[in-house]
RNA sequence: GUGGGUAUGGCGCAGUUGGCUAGCGCGCCAGAUUGUGGCUCUGGAGGCCGUGGGUUCGAGUCCCACUAUCCACC
């Protein structure tokens, strides 16, 4: 159940029911690949940093420890002790970034463990009962994300693969949601518009998926390599072909100014592997921009991240301390970079929650990107 | 004390029978990174080749002395 409380233009502030609590919206999913948050951040550590959703990766989790072993132990939920929404990513992402070592067919992709090795067989059919296994509030859709160079004819055939591919996973999905020893009988499923950025083709597409009334759509295959204009311009023309009593989804997006922008074009869901990759590698998000704590000016700075952040880092831990552990390469380092970062995202998109309910978006998204781009010192 | 080895950017090393603006790894400095392979990639700074002399058109490369350091022996 989707509710919209409020909106500003194409912006909404809506909650959104689920099995496992209802989530706020505009949000931001906090990303952990392999039922983990990089950086050694804990299930505890994200309800302190205000995290909804967790999100996790069908593929990955398949290849290690395998969702076999996950359902015998009662699912994602138990297994990571998360009693929030977790929204698992299909494995269609991986048929892009792997791309070296897979083999795309009608009936689905042939991977190369990057792991050991071994063959791996996924289509639409095993990435719903491996999500099924895992028991996730979300599964997304098996969907093949085109190179944002590829020519008209390869993404026009992907696309209707892609289509072809979801009718199954809509099949299967409600098939598994049937059967007795499924762990979450009503794991929700959300299908992903595709088409690169030929308007045009995402437009088709749209109509489409929308005909098959799932719980959610997403956009996909976005800000792997086009332009910020391309993508916003896919936006504009897209979102308004997506059903606006579901949410909608904005995969593996992105900067805060991308999420401020996709907010403002309709954009419900959005996550991104920025917080943690960047705080993994020194870089911290501020309101007046990003930093990156390596940087030599920082070594006898004795002022938090953030001037002002209420965030469990900077609440304690100076730049220089944090920047020593990072050279150090102490893993302590890393966690508390990706908290504050992962904190400094959760905050931002309550901020936006806030000012969509007062009817102020516009004058807050302005004043948010002119101090980003002040830069930080 | 004797014999032998080694001295090249912060560290570890390459530098062919002497020949163009002396390279490499790490580190350092800076930048990239968008449904995560704890990565990766891209730039940049930094060396009068231990010191002094010699041979030569030309020496990091050859010769002599000195200094430092390592190993073995007394």
């Amino acid at each position: 159940m989707y509710q919209i409380k409020a909106t500003e233009g194409m912006a909404k502030r809506a909650c959104f029911e689920t099995p496992h609590g209802v989530i706020e919206t505009p949000v931001f999913m906090n990303v952990g690949t392999v039922a983990a948050i990089k950086g050694a951040v804990s299930t505890l550590d994200l309800k302190e940093i205000g995290c909804q959703v967790e999100l996790s990766n069908t593929y990955h989790l398949h290849v290690r420890p395998g969702d076999t072993v996950i359902k015998s132990l009662g699912g994602l939920h138990r297994f990571m002790v998360w009693d929030r929404p977790i929204l698992t990513d299909s494995g269609g992402f991986q048929v892009f970034s792997l791309s070296s070592l897979r083999k795309i067919k009608e009936e689905g992709v042939h991977f190369q463990s990057h792991v050991d090795g071994r063959k791996i067989f996924m289509g639409p059919e095993e990435s719903m009962q491996i999500q099924s296994n895992l028991a996730s509030t979300i599964a997304m859709a098996f969907d093949e994300c085109p190179s944002s160079k590829a020519d008209r004819s390869y993404v026009q055939n992907s696309v209707d693969r892609t289509t072809r591919w979801l009718k199954r996973c809509k099949a299967e999905m409600d098939r598994l949601n049937a059967l007795p020893d499924t762990i979450n009988k009503e794991q929700m499923l959300f299908g992903i518009n595709q088409g690169a950025v030929y308007d045009d083709i995402r437009i088709e597409h749209a109509k489409a998926i929308t005909e098959l009334d799932l719980d959610g759509y997403a956009i996909g295959g976005l800000a792997v390599g086009e332009t910020h204009a391309e993508m916003y311009r896919v936006l504009e023309s897209v979102v308004p072909y997506l059903p606006k009593e579901k949410p909608t989804y904005l995969m593996g997006v992105g900067t805060p100014a991308n999420i401020l922008e996709g907010v403002e074009r309709g954009v419900d869901f959005f996550d991104c592997v920025y917080p943690t990759r960047n705080g993994r590698h020194a870089h911290l998000y501020t309101a007046h921009g990003k930093i990156n704590l390596f940087n030599a000016k920082y070594e006898q700075d004795m002022r938090p991240i953030e001037e002002g952040c209420n965030c469990p880092t900077c609440r304690t831990y100076s730049r220089a301390y944090i920047r020593h552990l990072l050279k150090a390469k102490e893993m302590l380092g890393m966690r508390l970079c990706v908290l504050h970062n992962l904190y400094f995202y959760n905050r931002m998109m309550e901020e936006i929650r806030g000012a969509i309910e007062e009817h102020r978006f516009a004058a807050y998204k302005a004043e948010k990107l002119y101090q980003m781009e002040q830069g930080a010192d």
